[in-house]
DNA sequence: CAGCATCCCTCATGATACTG
DNA sequence: CAGTATCATGAGGGATGCTG
């Protein structure tokens, strides 16, 4: 018989911090959203060219899920045309580091990969 | 007319930097399994309880693909019943203080919110 | 114990078209 | 410009049951 060892991570106080985690990085668009506005406020259209192949619904979607939690900061300019420019508030700019720490492995894993398969040349 | 300004923001290199990102963190519960696993190596149906929720199913094709892509070692114990141990590559490891990072933001922006709402007490 | 095979179903995404 | 409405699709996820 196995004994089942207890772990020694200890869970999250009241309820999962990682859902938590998962609710702010869900959407598969959400990364880059953080990721271009990690250096200057960006209107929508600028957003959706720069974010190559996301639709317009789907941005929106996501740029409003993000506004809610907190992360971004959506800011209507009284223009004619009217524009909007959204950016990055204080705690939506930490999680930058992170989307980079994440970026940084994956391009690690990447060379590891073709290395491990020989494609180094 | 407005003008559409240029991105300060640097495009990957090749091909978005971002998608590797996205591969890695696919998945509803990815973050949970490298958290899960950052003190020390687990068995499978260890892990299968310590994310309440997660199926058998889910668990084992995250594992699967975490494993493909250099991020999780799978070792099986030659041992009976046999058990099979899953445990962080170096690279994995990188991973941790970067959902760690995210998990702190959220829960950040958790208090933030409660207190916006007035549920401060 | 450590999974794989199957079926089902929901939700996120994509495309298109329209509004203020 | 900055979105919203609607429809269609399909991949990811849950449940169950079976194997080595």
């Amino acid at each position: 018989m196995v004994k089942v060892r207890k772990s020694k991570v200890t869970p999250p106080p009241t309820e999962c911090p990682l859902s938590g985690c998962m609710k702010l990085i869900r959407g598969a668009w959400t990364p880059h959203v953080i990721w271009y506005l990690k250096a200057e406020p960006r209107r929508f259209s600028e957003l959706k060219s720069d974010i190559k192949g996301v639709s317009a619904k789907v941005l929106s979607t996501r740029l409003k899920e993000l506004e809610e939690a907190g992360v971004v900061l959506r800011e209507a300019m009284n223009t004619s045309p009217p524009t909007v420019e959204y950016s990055l508030t204080e705690l939506g700019r930490e999680l930058q580091p992170a989307i980079a720490a994440i970026v940084s492995v994956s391009e690690k894993l990447k060379k590891q990969k073709y290395a491990r398969l020989g494609y180094a040349r």
